[in-house]
DNA sequence: ATACATGCAAACTATTTGCAAAAGA
DNA sequence: TCTTTTGCAAATAGTTTGCATGTAT
């Protein structure tokens, strides 16, 4: 699927859910579709605020909930305060270094059906939960890191 | 494995890593063996503090850092704001409500195997990358909000 | 003995909020 | 039109930090 469609689909989405298309929400959501640098909410700011002045960090904050309500997006951890977002198109996961906090994109093929059975078995241990979502991450030491802490 | 043993296997941990057995360190740690309530840093200073004074919330913060890089405990999001631990004795995930944050452990018999399989992909996908654990949540709604919110 | 850990309070920073003005549908 | 969304700035809350004191080994 190209990034147009991604798109189209994704405000669909927001139609659906009868949000306005507002311009800062298409620029975001152009944002994070072309850009898969895991930013944070200063870094989409920053990258925007540019070309669209008067973009308030409260709009990047109330559309990244939005995009992450509907699903369109995912919340990351950040290493330091904060967190990070990802367009979550072809389902993912994500490997996070615990040193310098770098996230890679891992592609699952089978991430499907791993999420299928980790929603069949909340919903069996916990009768009545209705699952929406799974997230995985695989954390570690990225190959720059160990490099790094070896020569200390 | 009984509770003991838990605690003292958590405390060979700290004593490998050279880490000194304080008792601020031993209440903590114990106070997350014994309770599943997923708690905040503030339900675990406030818990303690009535019988142990002088417990600060820097200690507490430095304490639960220092447990979760030594995979003793775990991180979990917090609907809002802050972040809740969970001791991780037992392999488990975790199901999370959207509406009320409610968190519950969810066993699975073949997390061990689950957990070597992400490992192996992870490695594969990007080399150098190593792996010291994973992390499994699965998000949706619990029985209690979706009544609340078909009442609405 | 001494390096490490603690407690306190102040500092910091990410995020939220209230409200008037702007603009989608 | 009229409800939703935005921008701004102030407020909030979670977390970190600096340093003197205390303590585990």
């Amino acid at each position: 699927m190209n990034s147009e469609n991604v798109y189209d689909q994704s405000i669909a989405i927001l139609k659906k859910n009868k949000v306005r298309i507002t311009p800062q929400r298409q620029i975001i959501l152009k944002y994070l579709i072309n850009h898969h640098n895991h930013p944070s909410v200063e870094t989409i700011y920053e990258a925007l605020a540019n070309d669209f002045s008067n973009l308030s960090m409260a709009t990047v904050y109330n559309t990244l909930r939005l995009l992450e309500d509907l699903n369109i997006i995912i919340q990351l951890p950040n290493k330091d305060g904060g967190v990070r977002f990802d367009f979550f198109g072809e389902p993912h996961f994500h490997a996070i270094c615990e040193n310098c906090g770098k996230i890679t994109d891992i592609k699952y093929p089978k991430y499907s059906q791993l999420d299928q059975e980790l929603r069949d078995i909340t919903s069996q241990q916990d009768p009545g939960f209705k699952p929406t979502k799974s997230k995985i991450e695989v954390y570690g030491l990225c190959k720059d890191c160990q490099a790094k802490l070896n020569h200390k």
